[in-house]
DNA sequence: ACATAGAATTTCGTATACCAGATACGCAGC
DNA sequence: GCTGCGTATCTGGTATACGAAATTCTATGT
């Protein structure tokens, strides 16, 4: 008879205010979208102790932690700013992700059950139906769902945290992931043989389709993403961004 | 003519006592070697804050960052914890590693000059002729910085500071690198064929050799790694670790 | 009006004080 | 000697106070 186990929960959760505060404030930011913003988007430490009715000290703790993932940046005596991406760095956060991206997905190949797959179906077809013009930050999100549940099924810890860190950055090109040229029902046949290489445990075949695929937005940044910098040098010039964007550009 | 520009340094150098104590802490972490050490290794701020000659403010702030990096583990009002890494944690760490520097690699095909790849040759025949079993921690920083060196001829920052933080803890299986069946020169023959495919340009090929490459020491982690997670049970048993290992484990 | 020096203010970095949870210790009872 | 309970102590989390660099405002002289 196995013994009587009583194991109980931890139930500390990481309740700590500075949790409390950092996830707050990363989901503020994430929020906001600071690509739809322009111009500084700078935040006052007082500020935001007295609107999260904490003292500066956990705030300062969280902040450290955003500095560290990229969120924000601390100007000593200055200010703290939420960053914005350059169009290098998203192309090369694109490539890390394809990297990790392709390599769980060889390992989703061995491990993922029938079960696991049938799963991606039901993600695939789900946002099949959506139409991606309609309602492109549901279909951005939907998209990088898709991508993370095959990432999950590597069952490897280390790459969900590493591309969860890379995925929040992608906001940036949201409005880019559907422009013309079809991308939207191309990505869509690339993510199809993706599931049907899984399914025929074709681990090489389905990391070179899901490298293929993410390197393939890589490149389409590269040639659409100029909006990235020029977002950066209106801000300075204090520039209105919308006018910027009136010849043509992807925004909206 | 060009314009007389006066560029001032910022100088600031991120001088501020916190990132003074990150540095100073991190490293001691990393010199120390968690994985030579049976039992906790426990840090308390107060005696930091003493030792360091600074409060504990920004110690803390130090901390929450080695936290992030899974360096030291924080339990509220319990202690501060140095991390030490499981046999499955390290060898996710390892394939993540691979992800990143195979694509390194195949970027690197693309971008590195004749002098960069005669640099490469210059680190592998620095330690070609070092006899490995000699100096065991010398061999394997060496072997870590050829890899660095690659993955720096990608030209993407953001690999570079991925694959920094996992290698920090790849001192965990330095004893491990060189063991028996003659890893220490089938690696090498692995690193010269890596070579020779970056200067042949051929990236696809690169790619696919550095990917085994380091895949393969995850293999043999796997295989022979299992010390990893004994270090975790002698440490709660408070058994004498240095014994377990006398049955013809890799330790020494 | 404009330029400028200097004071007042703002803002982050650091030090210190206080609090509550967790542990260790010791005493009482058996 | 062992168990259980209560208190003292330790430790990290949070709040507050202080300091210095950077900015802004203002008064003054031209």
């Amino acid at each position: 008879m196995p013994p009587p186990e009583l194991s109980v929960q931890p139930l500390d959760s990481g309740a700590t205010f500075r949790n409390q505060v950092y996830r707050k404030l990363k989901q503020a930011i994430i929020q906001m979208d600071i690509y739809d913003h322009p111009g500084d988007v700078r935040l006052d430490e007082r500020q935001l102790s007295g609107l999260l009715g904490v003292s500066r000290t956990p705030i300062r703790e969280a902040l450290t932690l955003l500095e560290q993932e990229g969120l924000v940046r601390l100007e000593p005596r200055r200010g703290i700013y939420v960053v914005r991406k350059t169009k290098t760095e998203i192309i090369e956060m694109i490539i890390a992700w394809a990297a990790l991206e392709s390599m769980a997905t060889r390992l989703a190949a061995e491990r993922a059950t029938a079960e696991d797959i049938n799963m991606l179906w039901d993600i695939f077809r789900s946002f099949e139906e959506q139409a991606p013009s309609d309602n492109i930050q549901e279909y951005s999100d939907a998209n990088i769902e898709f991508h993370k549940a095959i990432i999950r099924l590597s069952r490897a810890r280390i790459l969900e945290t590493l591309t969860d860190n890379l995925f929040i950055h992608m906001r940036a090109i949201r409005k880019l992931s559907i422009r013309q040229d079809n991308r939207a029902e191309q990505s869509m046949h690339e993510h199809r043989d993706i599931i049907r290489a899984l399914e025929r445990r074709d681990g090489e075949l389905a990391e070179r389709l899901a490298r293929e695929h993410t390197l393939g937005l890589a490149a389409h940044v590269e040639r659409h993403g100029d909006f990235l910098d020029w977002l950066r040098l209106a801000e300075v010039r204090g520039t209105d961004v919308k006018a910027a964007f009136k010849d043509g550009l992807p925004l909206m």
